[in-house]
DNA sequence: ACGAAAAAGCCATCCGCAAGGATTGTTTTG
DNA sequence: CAAAACAATCCTTGCGGATGGCTTTTTCGT
């Protein structure tokens, strides 16, 4: 395989950038046909690469699945902390709506979904990349804390009630395929944040703001 | 193909025993190693067929893809309607329980997300059972409306506060990947019927009532 | 400081294999 | 005997992966 935190500079900045665009090409793959059509040739392709410079930096396809995923989580979480610092003082309820609007009804959290599903059936893929997911869960309760606070003080209920949102979301960017009307899922979205928005509140200081973006390849 | 539906009798129950059995594996194979790794020859032979029966009763994999979502979907709105005669009295809490642990919560509705999930990038495939999604989705809401009243009278709250619970509880199966704390699981169905629960209410007549499953082959 | 060996990036080609499907029987049923 | 149910076999295609050769960059002995 390659040798991208090693290797002396030039190299190593050529391997990173050509690692990410692979990388963005199987997000986007995976988006297009789905996790059982997205081949290595057409990654390749997409990408601007010839297949044996593809295997060159993923030595398997697991490899290259795997960093995809690891890609898409660190997008997900970054997407939420950087976004936030802008928008301070946004309401609940508009935190919420973006919530859905830029990381949720998405096509990269759709190519996540591939990657989540297909791992259901595929143990070796799923003990690959299960330790980046739980570290996922981590970061975005952290995230959850940082952002809002319960009304009733209790930081748990805050993290319960955001990963019930999240599992709410998730659920409703499988129903587009059995529901055509388009309005009925905003109007789920907006139902739910009434019911959830009057339990959160923005939280003011950052005091234990944690930056958890780990630092890895692609 | 087949004849199924024009047969002599007896030919035509033996197919469709056949095909019962075929979409059975399907379902039984969907759910243990994904829709990509679900081949003609793993159904068939789970279904105790050789590969040119299958290919009899079935002239391509998206027939039997689509008999399968069929069977899947036919079962799964008898799934509500039948257990709910016998348990007419029960809570709107143990009711929406009942339907997270034998609706949701299960291999069949596991591989119906298999199949669900492959129709987004396949539109073939969506084109070919959308019309039964569809369908589906409207004898849900016909059964919600059966089962349950709103307390604020209005019908379409009752459909659309179902919806969402069906879309939480299936972001709630994806969940899985990236929770190993099943006990969280269920912490958040309490809640979420916490939630729910108190806008709902048994309807205890059934005038309306209407059969909805429709007749088919699989 | 420099030039050759070593290593990394990259590509074209080949291989084994299993997929979906077509064809051609053989057996069972009407 | 005709049609349906089923089976065995073959065909084509495309997959993931392996191999070998060709540039470009880095390393290192001198």
């Amino acid at each position: 395989m390659n040798n991208a935190e090693t290797a002396p500079n030039k190299q190593r900045i050529k391997s990173q950038r050509a690692q990410a665009a692979i990388c963005d090409a199987a997000i986007a793959c995976l988006y297009a046909v789905g996790y059982g059509d997205t081949t290595l040739n057409k990654v390749a392709t997409m990408a601007g690469f010839s297949k044996g410079a593809l295997q060159h930096h993923f030595a398997s396809k697991e490899d290259l699945i795997a960093a995809t995923a690891d890609r898409l989580l660190q997008r997900s979480v970054a997407g939420v902390t950087t976004t936030k610092a802008q928008q301070r003082f946004e309401s609940v309820d508009a935190s919420l709506r973006r919530s859905w609007e830029k990381l949720i009804n998405t096509a990269a959290y759709r190519a996540l979904l591939e990657i989540l599903n297909a791992a259901r059936a595929d143990k070796a893929l799923q003990t690959r990349i299960s330790d980046n997911l739980l570290q996922w869960g981590r970061a975005l309760d952290q995230n959850a804390i940082d952002t809002y606070e319960a009304v009733d003080g209790n930081d748990e209920d805050v993290k319960a009630l955001m990963n019930m949102t999240r599992s709410f979301m998730r659920g409703l960017v499988i129903q587009e395929r059995y529901t055509n009307d388009a309005d009925e899922t905003s109007k789920h979205i907006e139902r739910w944040i009434d019911m959830i928005a009057p339990q959160l509140r923005m939280r003011e200081s950052d005091e234990n703001r944690t930056d958890y973006v780990k630092h890895q390849k692609c």
